[in-house]
DNA sequence: CTGAAAGCGCTAACAA
DNA sequence: TTGTTAGCGCTTTCAG
């Protein structure tokens, strides 16, 4: 076989050996340059460089993670959904992977999927991954694996509970009911009896979280807790609930899980003839990009989605590198209501006052 | 040594060794289940699964890439961000790549990195992938690598002209150009004399693509082309402009290159007592989730995502696993104008229809 | 239909 | 400071 003719991989992808040869010197020391480890003369270390320049060398991967059994890569589950919330704590995450020095393998489950959340983390571990980030799993119905799924490496769950048994699980994020209770409190402060809440489908933990943080703001503040509309996070949803609590004429203030629905709220008490926000009080959840210029523009609470992958991702990682001492939860990320026009006080004589 | 205290990997993982054993076959016999091969009686077939099951036994994915020179991967490049349009063609991306067959890698450009889209396509070199997606580039500054970067895997770039040199360069999506035009032409039927556009970051080729887009369809119809407003995508800079246009009575209609700066525009033309459609009619491009829920609801443009990713991805596949002829570009994706109340027809007295 | 042998390109342990 | 020797767990080739 002529050289760089070899069986399998890139028919002219030169190797260690190739440089190694080149350079003069032994495989193992283009390993020890290419890791940075010590004990290489100066001398020697240039001439490695220099031939592994020249050839145009490459480290190859599969070869490393087969022969040392890390693959310095870190998959992560997500829900397929372009949603706001989702996608930037996705964006999130691979930032702070690579900041970490490690690769980024994604797998998305979609609603419905058969297979679910079990079936994408197999497919991760069939990949080969040191870790595994569960990013904002729901609730899945009858899709319990056959098999109970040994998960060997650990995993770090954005978000939610973990929806998986593995000898190491941390959690981050998740912080929402707080903010939720903040936004709730925030209308009761605007001089509103009550707070509706348009909910999120509560199949997603971060729906049932912010239903609580409302929840628990209208109780600690005794005040009557109205039955919950859920929605599906949509604007349709939103509008579609909005027409219906337009009929209430109760109903002074809502805070919606999201700012789509939220949008899609605002237009249909619009609609109605009801106005936001001296009829109706308006609160979403999210902050996105267009929550300051729509009309009115939203009051709405934003989360911190870097710092939540990132601070997930530094403990995953330390418990990847040092399968030992667990490390500490994190604080709670800091609560961040942003106040727009939505939420103004209560102008229309007061119902809201009067009792 | 005892057995599973082998050197690297996890220290439990089955191998396809410890499979054989069991099921009494040879190692290959093993391989030859899990690859689906042929000439395995049934019975054997069996045993060997059994077996696998009994030991919870999962290939290793490094030494079949090793061993086989492909990594059934796909690496993607994106610009690491939430918007909608982005966002939604990674989806669809991932999904592609999964039905394929194929593991997904995600490396992220943030603009102004240093390295770039070059850096990011080293990176996943580095990993090892099969083939390559670079999706929506834009254009990068002093960012030219010092090393011309060899890129010998099949490359598919989604929405723009390659910016890099690979043996195979595919291309797919990027046919905004004609959507730009007929929803140009849309403000047009609708009686105006010209169309204003507030264009996205120009080194983003989307972005261009739309203003040609725009531009074509006036020059068509002989009709005089105004200045092009640039925004940066954010319905703040379409706040921006929108104060802008608002102070010039000529302007009677604008198409914005995506719906967030649209809706900022229309914010600031409200705001101006300038009324929408009536006085100005606004068309704005991609539909995102809220588009048809903010005041008023926005005329727009949809894009398909989803069946771009997959062609593209078809294609890719194809030529990762038919290193000979290339395929034929696909058909561009359908207009697909979607006509809400922002852009109804001109009510105010026509300086539209007066010339 | 099944198996034995070789080797992918690297890291780990041990010498020198 | 450098080199030697073994594998990692698979696929490939060639024999049965």
């Amino acid at each position: 076989m002529a050289p760089g003719t070899k069986r399998g991989g890139n028919s002219a992808a030169p190797s260690g050996v190739d440089v190694a040869r080149l350079a003069g010197v032994s495989q193992k020391t283009v390993s020890r340059v290419f890791n940075d480890e010590p004990y290489v003369s100066a001398d020697v270390r240039r001439r490695v460089l220099d031939a592994a320049e020249q050839l145009g060398y490459r480290r190859n991967n599969a070869a490393r993670a087969l022969a040392s059994g890390r693959t310095r890569s870190i998959g992560v589950v997500t829900l397929g959904t372009a949603l706001y919330g989702p996608a930037s704590l996705l964006m999130g995450v691979e930032r702070a992977v690579r900041d970490m020095g490690y690769a980024l393998r994604v797998v998305n489950t979609m609603e419905g999927d058969p297979a679910g959340v079990a079936g994408a983390v197999g497919s991760l571990l069939d990949q080969g991954v040191d870790g595994i980030v569960i990013s904002e799993p729901i609730e899945e119905e009858g899709a319990a694996g056959e098999t109970p799924l040994r998960v060997d490496v650990p995993v770090l769950v954005l978000g939610a509970p973990s929806p998986v048994t593995a000898p190491l699980v941390l959690t981050a994020g998740g912080g929402a009911g707080p903010m939720a209770r903040a936004a709730t409190e925030h209308l009761l402060e605007l001089g509103h009896m009550t707070v509706h809440h348009l909910a999120g489908p509560q199949r997603w933990y971060a729906a049932r979280d912010r239903l609580e943080g409302w929840r628990s703001a209208l109780i600690a503040h005794g005040r009557t807790v109205p039955e919950v509309i859920e929605g599906d996070w949509s604007a349709a949803s939103g509008y579609a609930a909005g027409r219906e609590l337009a009929r209430d004429t109760e109903v002074t203030a809502v805070f919606a899980a999201n700012d789509d629905m939220a949008i899609g709220l605002v237009r249909a008490l619009t609609e109605a003839g009801r106005r936001v926000p001296q009829d109706v009080g308006v609160v979403g959840f999210d902050d996105i990009p267009v929550a300051a210029y729509v009309t009115p523009p939203l009051t709405t609470v934003r989360q911190p989605f870097d710092t939540v992958a990132q601070e997930g991702l530094k403990r995953l990682v330390h418990a990847i590198e040092n399968p030992d001492a667990t490390q500490l939860p994190a604080a709670d990320p800091p609560v961040d209501l942003i106040v727009r026009a939505s939420s103004g006080p209560l102008v229309k004589g007061g119902r809201a006052t009067e009792q």
